[in-house]
RNA sequence: GCCCGGGUGGCGGAAUUGGUAGACGCUGCGGACUUAAAAUCCGUUUUCCGUAAGGAAGUGUGGGUUCAAGUCCCACCCCGGGCACCA
């Protein structure tokens, strides 16, 4: 064998065997395990970034293991294909999006095959293509006939220089990013999908849903927020329709002292009319960024409207103000201020010396101190309520609920911070909206058989606005109820849509519907893997389309993925490696360099898959050190001539090496499956290889077990480095390919010892430590602890107050 | 601002159920081989005291629970992710 490890040649050739054996294509084999390993699909962005490599080898391991287990595995891959990038690179380069976006695929793809990814390109699925995206239109219209989706108008970021609508991303510090003018709230009327119709199963799954971290678990409970509360309405002086809040504390009823409404409230923008000073100060709330993050931060501002509201159960007046803080969006756009019992509240009314009242108390009686901040615990009893004073929370909120009903001045409501997703996006690289309006008919869904809606590809873009609006054979149409004349939607939509369902198209690519009956086959998604800034959005939007091909009759499935690994980023010098930041290393450089299994080996061992994982060219080396190590040693093992004729029975140092190997098996197994920490699997491995490289064998049994202990680690880190383990499993004297061997399994016997190390504390502190015979009893072990040296010199004439045994471990003497 | 993570040697990280802190790798230092260098191999590498045996301190900060805390509890500081039009 030759001595000399060489990644080009071994990797090319194996390859070369996985492509002409179609090693990575799978059917659907009844009675055959499934295992659907799937990776968040790329954006196709240019070329390959660490965090692609990074996420790519963590499911390529997972898959190759789950291979090696017995499996039928299936691993697709695909691209997200419409998003902004396209346009931007197309507004900078003077081409069409199409054309940037399918020759990055290109290029990408041929990354992904020099990295060794085992997946089956024939379900191969391009978001942009419309054989893809027809099958989102259709079910966007079946949405519509059940009152799923709606139109309403809604907030959006609005650059007043470019007269273009601006995602989040694009303002910056509240300006536009390319015309540095100061962004405007602005309404217009966009689609919505009803996930809220949705909210409690989405909430109420999560519960069983152990495949998840629970912290992704949490963050999606807390998004959606489900909370109880009442709807209150406030007479308004001077209007016969009162003002309705909602609120989760109406046992601080009493405690109200004021009233706010959004900027864009009715109350406010009537007020403004005769008052220029109001109407300026709304003009100020509408010149902001529309993100939440940018609401709750700014600071806070209100004015008067000088009208009063009326206390449904005192009947005082209470002055209306009109804040920026309060969005139209959210609730009735119409909130209750308690400061002395809300943090918000209470320094709104501190800013602008409205009263602060006391209505909550603590049950023991304590002082609260209101002059430095809101009490906002519910642990408290009613003060200052009239009838209601004494009662704790759960009975005050009954109580006041209950009275307000009656009177017909309020309702219970269970809310939702969860708001319906808004898909319009007024954009040209995306999936045009299915939709036709006609001055008859109003919006009518395009009928099945017209679908898809082909976006034109090769249009140019500039920057302001969709070219869409301008291309009419595009707009102009015919109403399909009707027949007379109509104008098509010309935006389109979120690209969330087009991910929230493609794991389901891999197992029917070609299928001429939105799946067909091979999705019963392979979902749910057995593992998900993908980044954890995708926990909220893309992964609750999924699991809503999962419900929404469910209840149109497409899947059976409630949740689409069981177990989900979410995977850190890849740092350097402490940041995300990013363009912006100048930091960036090119993995192509690397694989060049080094081959594809060192890259892959660097990205598994570095770190834990969830942690941010912090580059280092340092330790790239040391991995490819580590794979010639173990070329190096399987090729000792190959080229030994040495003459062993002894006794074929183990030496000493042969138990110990076959023990090394069955511990090695179990830990490695461990940490794949269960515990899912790749980086302690190699480095188990690397201990394994330590052991094999100072071993020498002294009979034909050593011999064989230093076979043996080759032959596992090949097999443990197959998954890993599969083309370095395809060229030795070949070498060690298997004419099968290693993508096909079993996983190799624990022999129990190789794990005995006959002894143990015990550590000696004092104290609790570490002492010494001592061997004993395996199957020492605990007063033989207690005894030959008291009886060491050093703990003599601590114990002293001390007495022993207490002693622990931790069998197998430890002894602990308290003195 | 709100929600979710994280903080351990010179560095990346390990310590799985409250039981030996620092596995494995990197870097540095010392040595072998070499005319030399690279590569490779061997040794060493938390800090402080000590010739050594051994001892003391130590897991972001301050408290607490326990025979025993990186791990559990309370308070705080710093860093990262998300916040609905980045994907």
């Amino acid at each position: 064998m030759d001595s000399t490890y060489d990644p080009d040649r071994i990797e090319s050739e194996a390859q070369r065997y996985w492509r002409d054996s179609r090693a990575f294509e799978v059917d659907e084999q009844e009675g055959a395990e499934k295992f659907y390993c799937l990776t968040m699909f790329p954006y196709p962005s240019g070329k390959l970034h660490m965090g692609h490599v990074r996420v790519l080898t963590i499911s390529d391991v997972l898959a190759r293991f789950q291979r090696m287990q017995g499996r039928h595995v299936l691993q697709p891959m695909g691209w997200d294909a419409f998003g902004m990038p396209a346009e931007n690179a197309a507004i900078k380069n003077d081409l069409a999006p199409s054309d940037w976006t399918y020759s990055n695929i290109a290029h990408m793809r041929g990354q992904m095959d020099r990295l060794g990814f085992a997946y089956d390109w024939s379900r191969e699925v391009t978001t942009c293509k419309p054989e893809y995206y027809r099958w989102e239109q259709w079910l966007f219209t079946k949405l519509f006939e059940k009152g799923l989706v709606y139109r309403q108008n809604s907030v959006v970021n609005w650059d007043p220089v470019d007269q273009t609508v601006l995602a989040n991303e694009q303002v910056i510090d509240g300006r536009g990013w390319r015309s540095g003018a100061l962004v405007e709230r602005r309404e217009i009327p966009q689609w919505f999908m009803r996930i809220t119709a949705y909210a409690d199963e989405l909430l109420d799954e999560l519960d069983s849903m152990d495949g998840w971290p629970s912290s992704v678990r949490t963050m999606q409970r807390n998004w959606i927020g489900r909370s109880e509360g009442i709807e209150i309405d406030f007479d308004v002086d001077g209007h016969a329709e009162p003002l309705t809040v909602y609120t989760t504390r109406p046992d601080t009823l009493y405690g109200v002292t004021y009233l706010a409404v959004a900027a864009e409230h009715p109350l406010a923008v009537a007020a403004a009319n005769d008052n220029p000073e109001l109407a300026d100060f709304l003009r100020e709330c509408q010149q902001s960024a529309s993100s939440e993050a940018h609401l709750e931060t700014m600071p806070k501002k209100g004015m008067a409207l000088g009208i009063d509201v009326i206390h449904p159960l005192t009947g005082e007046r209470i002055p209306l103000w009109v804040a920026n803080f309060v969005l139209m969006a959210y609730g009735t756009g119409a909130v209750m201020a308690v400061p002395a019992h809300d943090q918000r509240d209470w320094e709104f009314a501190r800013q602008y010396g409205l009263p602060i009242t006391q209505v909550i108390a603590p049950a023991d009686g304590a002082e609260i101190d209101l002059d430095s901040a809101a009490w906002t615990s519910k642990d408290g009893v009613c003060v200052n309520s009239d009838s209601y004073d004494g009662l704790d929370f759960a009975a005050a909120f009954a109580a006041i609920s209950t009275a307000l009903e009656q009177d017909g001045r309020g309702r219970k409501r269970v809310n939702y911070r969860l708001r319906d997703w808004g898909v319009s996006r007024q954009r040209y690289w995306g999936t045009p909206i299915p939709i036709i309006y006609c001055d008859k008919c109003g919006a009518v869904p395009v009928p099945e058989d017209d679908l898809p809606v082909v976006l034109p590809e090769g249009l140019k873009v500039t920057g302001a606005g969709s070219p869409l609006k301008d291309l009419d054979e595009f707009v102009n149409t015919t109403c399909p109820v009707c027949g007379g004349p109509a104008h098509r939607e010309t935006d389109t939509f979120d690209t969330f849509v087009e991910s929230s369902w493609y794991f389901a198209r891999y197992t029917s690519p070609d299928a001429m519907a939105m799946v067909d009956e091979r999705e019963k086959y392979w979902m749910p998604v057995d593992q998900y893997i993908g980044g954890v800034e995708h926990a909220i959005l893309h992964l609750l939007y999924a699991r809503f389309f999962q419900k929404l091909m469910r209840d149109v009759g497409l899947s059976s499935v409630d949740e689409p993925f069981t177990r989900l690994l979410t995977q850190g980023m890849v740092l350097k010098d402490g940041a995300k490696m990013s363009k912006n930041k100048g930091n960036t290393v090119d993995p192509q450089t690397l694989v060049d360099r080094y081959g594809a299994d060192t890259v892959r080996l660097f990205m598994i061992f570095a770190a834990p898959p969830e942690q941010a994982l912090e580059w280092s060219d340092d330790g790239v080396a040391g991995a490819s050190r580590f794979l010639k190590r173990l070329w190096t040693a399987v090729a000792t093992h190959i080229n030994d001539a040495s003459d062993v004729r002894k006794a074929n029975s183990l030496s000493d140092a042969g138990t110990a090496l076959r023990r090394k190997t069955h511990e090695t098996i179990a830990k490695v197994s461990d940490d794949i499956e269960r515990r899912m920490t790749f980086n302690t699997a190699v480095a188990a491995v690397m201990e394994l290889t330590n052991t094999i490289g100072k071993f020498e064998p002294q009979t034909l049994a050593d011999r064989d077990a230093r076979q043996e202990a080759l032959e596992s680690t090949v097999l443990l880190l197959a998954p890993v480095v599969p083309h370095l383990a395809h060229a030795l499993w070949s070498t060690l004297g298997h004419p099968n390919a290693v993508i096909d061997a079993p996983w190799p399994s624990v022999d129990d016997s190789a794990l005995t010892r006959d002894d143990m190390e015990i550590v000696l504390q004092v104290n609790g502190k570490l002492r010494g430590r001592m061997h004993v015979p395996a199957d020492a009893a605990k007063e033989a072990v207690i005894a030959a602890a008291e009886a060491d040296e050093n703990v003599q010199r601590f114990v002293a004439d001390k007495p022993i107050r207490k002693t622990i045994y931790v069998p197998g471990k430890l002894v602990n003497l308290v003195v």
